[in-house]
DNA sequence: GATGAATGAGCTTTCATTCAT
DNA sequence: AATGAATGAAAGCTCATTCAT
């Protein structure tokens, strides 16, 4: 009973699980259904559409990830640590949990149609944004990071991350992807610090 | 020969076109067909299938975008300004033929299935990627670009910059997106150079 | 008993009003239970299926109908007196409770296939049909009504007032459809009284 | 080759048929597709949905009926006569064709939902309501018919005959029903006759 | 009696692909 | 090469009905 995990949250995680493997058309509501051994109409009494089950995943992403990098905002460190430590939150939960980062690759960026109504700009990602906003603002504050446009530091911490995972996805890697971080955590403070 | 290969490339740019609008799978061959007045059967005399054609048009749009970036690195000038010339030639690009950074985004990132066979790795876009690791490694001979793995200074590059052009689509972006090119010019460059 | 009578009731009314608006196959059990707060599967415990449901139904309104022009047979007054107010009562129930014939028009009429089983005939309209056999018998009896079979006077009388009930639902009609009335009576007195 | 009846006609008449039998909604696009040796799929190149198909039968309809009509308005003889043609038309087609008329019954008027669009009014039926229109018109203007409001004429001619149509197809009528024309051409004309 | 979550068959509709012309 | 009517498998979604509680 600790694990309940009430229907809708099971119904979430298969959702999620398939359509970051297998993308959102390629995955069928029977897929999902049979993953979890539901039957297909049971799920609409928990999510109207596929339609809305997608867009109720991205939020639920976005808040695990914002979740995370809300308590690294809370450490007393660094910008130079807190980005090591966002970057190696980030792979560790591409490596343990990579579900989250790549629904967002591959079903959020990519079917804009799906998202249209009710995610407008990044209203279903706001929790995961604005946790970075803060992080960015307060180094900036505390003098560690250049003042620039908040989306000229998002896109270069977010897509670099993002276009990593992607790919370490394609297999084009070297190295495990873990053996990155350093280098990519100095590339971005380097992108952002106070000259 | 020429009657032909201006038949296929005249279904090959519809369809990038209408994939990079609104993704493959809500892009219908008829609706490709009806966009250049050609019949649905004959776009089969040049394209075995949906996959095969999407899979010709991120090779073609890889060849476009690495010559773009292949006059660039014949240029006589410094990586630092190389930087900036290509974060302007793919802006540029978003502006004015959004649908080769388009369809890499929506399309060949969010639908491996379609891509598995025959575009693994980076295969079918390596001319893309090719240009972008001249770019990197002449940086490096020179002495302007810090000397780490290939991919550590591609992901930067290539995330940020699809990253930022996904934030332009989604009309997040405080400024034009050409208003942006300092700043993250400079940033790419900070992370890159020979500290 | 009263309970359980009181919520059978309860059931048919609700479902009388809702199979009348948006028709047989429109309307599903749990709209129908929404609408009176009761459980779906409480439902079943009166009605063992929609069909039956919708059988019972049209016994209840055929009653209620029959009754109304029962109460007009044991009028002493003239056929011709008799139709107007027969045509008046179907009028404003009409106006007042338009669900039991509506009812008639667009679930008994229109769906044989549920009502094929168990009101063969006319038996599931008897209570009615049989009201309007007492009304055209006696006027015959009496001399006041031409001596025709039944259904050709049947079917003048119902196909002619369901018929204008259709049309003023279609909303063709110039004025309110109580304003016909004495048209119509005249209509009907005319075609069968004795000439 | 004379018989071409075109593709749609085909689908239109086989619609037609099962429609009238089973009603609209226990008539699936399957059954229609087999019962004329179609794929379901190309009966949607003909008609973009079911409801499409359902407006253009009714008119396809009304169409056949009202030339009928209008044949008997262009003989020349007498409101009495016509009735009786009229009658005599109307039954034979439901002996001959009785899919037109008990489409009529059972899927337009009572299936409201699925006309709401594009059949407001009359409009999908005005072909055969105009030439019953223009018949009584003329039998008013030569005197042979009582001058009152169209619509009391015409729910009197319609609703007879059609809840005759049904009454016969319930099976509780005692004769053939031709051998009620004469019954029932007489009481239309003394409802309609000028005293 | 009362509940409503669960089932799964069956619906309408779509679309990549084929093939006779 | 070119056409587009035709196919049919498969999708998303609905809803009468059941049954454990």
């Amino acid at each position: 009973m600790d694990k309940k995990s009430s229907k809708s949250e099971k119904i979430l995680d298969a959702a999620l699980l398939l359509f970051s493997k297998h993308g959102f058309y390629a995955t069928t509501i029977p897929d999902i259904a049979k993953s979890i051994g539901m039957s297909v109409g049971n799920i609409y009494n928990y999510f109207s559409s596929k339609e809305k089950l997608a867009k109720e995943i991205i939020k639920y992403s976005s808040d695990i990830l914002g979740e995370e990098i809300r308590r690294v905002n809370e450490q007393a460190c660094s910008s130079q640590e807190k980005i090591r430590k966002i970057v190696t939150l980030y792979f560790d939960m591409a490596s343990v949990k990579p579900q989250h980062i790549n629904y967002f690759l591959r079903v959020y960026l990519a079917n804009k149609e799906v998202f249209k109504d009710g995610c407008e700009g990044m209203l279903c990602v706001s929790a995961f944004v604005t946790e970075l906003m803060i992080f960015f603002e307060e180094g900036v504050a505390r003098g560690e990071l250049r003042n620039q446009d908040f989306f000229s530091a998002f896109g270069l911490f977010m897509g670099y991350l993002g276009g990593f995972v992607f790919l370490n996805g394609e297999g084009v890697l070297n190295k495990d992807i873990n053996e990155y971080i350093d280098d990519i955590s100095t590339n971005i403070f380097n992108a952002l610090k106070q000259q």
